[in-house]
DNA sequence: TCAACCAAGTTATGCTTCGTAACGAACACT
DNA sequence: AGTGTTCGTTACGAAGCATAACTTGGTTGA
């Protein structure tokens, strides 16, 4: 939850006066609170009602805060990109640089754990949008997700810089692909090391394997395995993905 | 939309009075009437009120024919499971059985197009559960769900059958999943063939891999992607997972 | 044929939610 | 103190789910 207020986001040169602050802290209770609602209930489907009620406050009184409901479940959809762009940014980081498969591991593991930990919030960014809902174009919210998602790539051009990336199992990428790889690569400051475009689109297939499990595991509709089979099968993925994108064999995990 | 009654469904030994058959005829008029605006507005969440005017009907009217909003999901759900399961075996048997490799490939294209095309449903059956809705355990959904999935499943049997199967890239198969698969196999009628554990581990690697992309590709997480490099990427995806699962390689596409 | 029955649909109603409007109390700043 | 903003309240209207009670028309049986 972080405390960035939704509206009025202008550098007030560090000069947060008392009103704001606690208006700062009333919109991350609400957060808080439809967080817990999601979480309690199952579902990304929030009744304002419900979190006045739990904040001992009236329905109405919410619209002060949030104009309608789509304004909350966007600043609740920047937050979990926030915080999932956090939580695989700091389980990367706690592996060296020098074990890329080590990396990919703790990446892909906090992917999984998150999603299935917080099953709403997973379906809340990276499911179906939620009923009702029109993501505001071009928003925030793209904003937030192609930060989260920088957290994922980052691995492979940490790989890239040792220069431990060997070519993936799949060279051929098809022209198209090849297109749009160079685009990307072309909008990037000029000194970055590029990726290859097979790598990228190992890359690609990495994100799509990894997403399946994980919406499989999150949703439940793996729950035909019990838990420890449900690792062995992850660490299975991961591994095969791993060889397949050119990443050097396991050396931890 | 299959005529099947939701209740009442004992066998009327092929006795269907008038009264069942306009009764049935509603029930599939208003499922049809749901899907159609499930579709229209984008969302899993069907007003009854909304199906009632779109039949020229008022909401109570409805629930003569469904207890509630949950049993119209049910029977929708169901209804999914096996419209997508017919597509899947359909695609497939358009592909002769010697071409395992190019029935790999109708059926994930098979997979793919429906769920890109009909993204509510999809997320009906294969994402998070709808607000509100709580699948009945053990019921008839689950039932639809792996008949569905065993038109997956089926192609490897296939395989094997036909003898050009080879061993997957990954050979490691950790005790837990072993355990599994044996159970899943001793479950089977004796004379089926059994599918080695690795097979069966990498069976489950595709599906998660097809299913990851077909996600991000029908809630429009891939549209920085120009529609040909979509295309091409799964290709390529599909082309990877036939690879390391032991599918002889592409004949076909 | 007529009466009883039953299924399908209607209007009427209660409860809940979203969202707006109008009002009151507390605080900040001059 | 006085004034204006902020935050919260109650009051309200529209819409949805679901139930109850009534109406209608086809079905059935004496």
């Amino acid at each position: 939850m972080t405390a960035a207020p939704i509206e009025n986001a202008q550098p007030e040169r560090a000069l947060p006066t008392r009103r704001e602050r606690t208006r700062a802290a009333t919109i991350d209770e609400i957060k808080g609170i439809a967080l817990r609602l999601m979480h309690e209930q199952g579902t990304t489907d929030v009744r304002f009602s419900d979190i006045a009620r739990e904040m001992g406050m009236t329905a109405p009184a919410l619209y002060r805060y949030f104009a309608d409901r789509d304004e909350l479940l966007t600043a609740m959809i920047v937050d979990a990109f926030d915080d999932l762009g956090a939580v695989v940014a700091a389980a990367r980081d706690d592996v060296p640089v020098g074990d890329p498969t080590g990396r990919l591991f703790a990446v892909a593991q906090a992917y999984r754990s998150w999603a299935h930990s917080e099953p709403q919030r997973f379906a809340l960014i990276l499911g179906m949008p939620v009923p009702g809902y029109a993501a505001p174009e071009e928003g925030p919210t793209t904003e937030a997700a192609r930060r989260a998602m920088f957290q994922l790539k980052s691995l492979f051009f940490d790989a890239a810089d040792q220069g431990v990336l060997r070519p993936p199992l799949l060279r051929y990428v098809h022209e198209s692909l090849r297109t749009c790889f160079d685009a990307e690569a072309a909008a990037k400051p000029p000194g970055e090391p590029a990726l290859p475009a097979d790598t990228f689109q190992a890359c690609l297939h990495s994100w799509a394997a990894l997403h399946g499990f994980t919406c499989l595991e999150a949703y439940g509709h793996l729950d035909f395995l019990p838990p420890e089979a449900r690792d062995a099968l992850f660490a299975s993925t991961i591994r095969l993905v791993a060889t397949t994108a050119g990443l050097p064999l396991p050396s931890s995990a």
